[in-house]
DNA sequence: TTGGCTAAGTGATTGCGGTCACATACCCGC
DNA sequence: GCGGGTATGTGACCGCAATCACTTAGCCAA
């Protein structure tokens, strides 16, 4: 499929390109859709693609060597996964999928890397993305130190609960939540374990399901104190 | 304590760099000194320095917000850590620990910054390292992933045997390594189960303490089968 | 409407690793 | 060689989350 420059300036992370380069990009990238459970990108391969993502929700996921999977981190839109090799020209350590129906815009990584070398800023953008994914990872890391598996639940919660709502801990809607087996992976536990936290959760009238595809977060300040051990389960 | 040129240069990362620099980057830089235990590095602090560390061996670790200690990653002599802030201005994620009295130049990251403007090369060189790092908390996460314990444990002491000793399945000896404890924290368990594996590794002749400084593997071939799987203690 | 599929809820069981409480070994400075 | 401190070894106990084996709910397409 065509991809426009106007849509590649609908990514923030590429909208400051000046119009020509845009215009170039957009030649030489494709769109790419995925249903459900598509696979994105896979573990291993040199993928010679950065993947943005428009439309969707994605998970870089792991396996271990015993087959069981790991989740990652969640790519939600505007943003961008599979930079890794533009710095080092390394195989995609993680596997990215699909987690629903997604579409993604594919900009080869040798034009995108040319691009970097015009454009300081966006090689900036590029080297703080990283240090970001560092951070996180990190954080996702002390999260599973965590004894407490309720607490951990609700940290990783926390962590989907949009910015604004955090801060005035009012409450907010989490669109296209993960699953429960999704959430599982993330935190190490098993499905089952999730399904009880969240049933707490919801008898407790902190969060409340709305269909599949919405996650009414009511009671903000409780689930933080919650992610924060200062209130117990 | 005064930093010459020469020390600079003892730094693979750093080594490359024209010796006009070096002996700039030398004029700022300073030589610390930790003790065991020693903080090199703070968490949430916005740390102006990257730390090259000369001898000894530094472990990233991270708290729970209940207290508890989560082992990040190790660092070796030759190699640096701190470097985050390099590419966001932000403030490093984690507390680096000596695990080991250790030597480290602090090298101002302004200076550090000026001089990547300079050296591409330098730039380039960061930037793999930060994808590597990415790599090394992405494995490391799925390592967390197993269920069997053992095969965590085996897994981590595979990364600590040397490069060649795993491509040759040969003997070898790990000088320094981490204690019970400090593995216990990188890998989600109690001392005592660490230590309990370690039991098991002795008695089937795996694995050979020689005092607090020394770890021979002579049986490589079987904690590789271990570490994978294929083989259960 | 039906059937098929995936997600989610739930009880019973159980095994494994955490915790506690020690004993022991080891190291280093004096 | 002594003593204090840290690292390590080990048994007993127990609680909690994984697992298993279901049921129930929700969604979509024929």
């Amino acid at each position: 499929m065509q991809v426009t420059p106007e849509l590649l300036s609908a990514f923030p992370s590429l909208r400051p390109l000046p119009s020509a380069t845009l215009l170039r990009l957009a030649h030489v990238s494709e769109v790419r859709k995925f249903a459900r459970r598509g696979v994105v990108l896979s573990a291993g391969v040199r993928e010679e693609f950065v993947c943005f993502l428009f439309e969707g929700r994605l998970q870089g996921v792991d396996f271990t060597i015993d087959g069981r999977e790991v989740g990652l981190y969640f790519t939600e839109p505007g943003d961008f996964c599979g930079e890794l090799g533009m710095f080092d020209h390394g195989p995609q350590p993680e596997f990215v999928i699909a987690l629903t129906a997604a579409v993604t815009v594919f900009v080869p990584m040798d034009s995108l890397r040319q691009v970097t070398m015009e454009n300081p800023m966006l090689l900036k953008l590029l080297g703080e993305r990283l240090a970001a994914r560092v951070r996180q990872l990190t954080r996702q890391r002390s999260l599973l130190g965590l004894p407490n598996i309720s607490q951990r639940v609700c940290c990783q919660l926390w962590l989907l609960v949009s910015e604004d709502a955090r801060q005035q801990l009012k409450a907010s809607t989490i669109v296209n939540p993960p699953t429960h087996m999704e959430i599982a992976i993330m935190l190490n536990l098993s499905r089952e374990t999730v399904s009880r936290v969240f049933q707490i959760l919801q008898t407790r009238n902190i969060v409340r399901r709305d269909g599949t595809s919405l996650l009414h977060v009511s009671d903000t300040a409780t689930l933080k104190q919650l992610s924060e051990g200062s209130e117990e389960l």
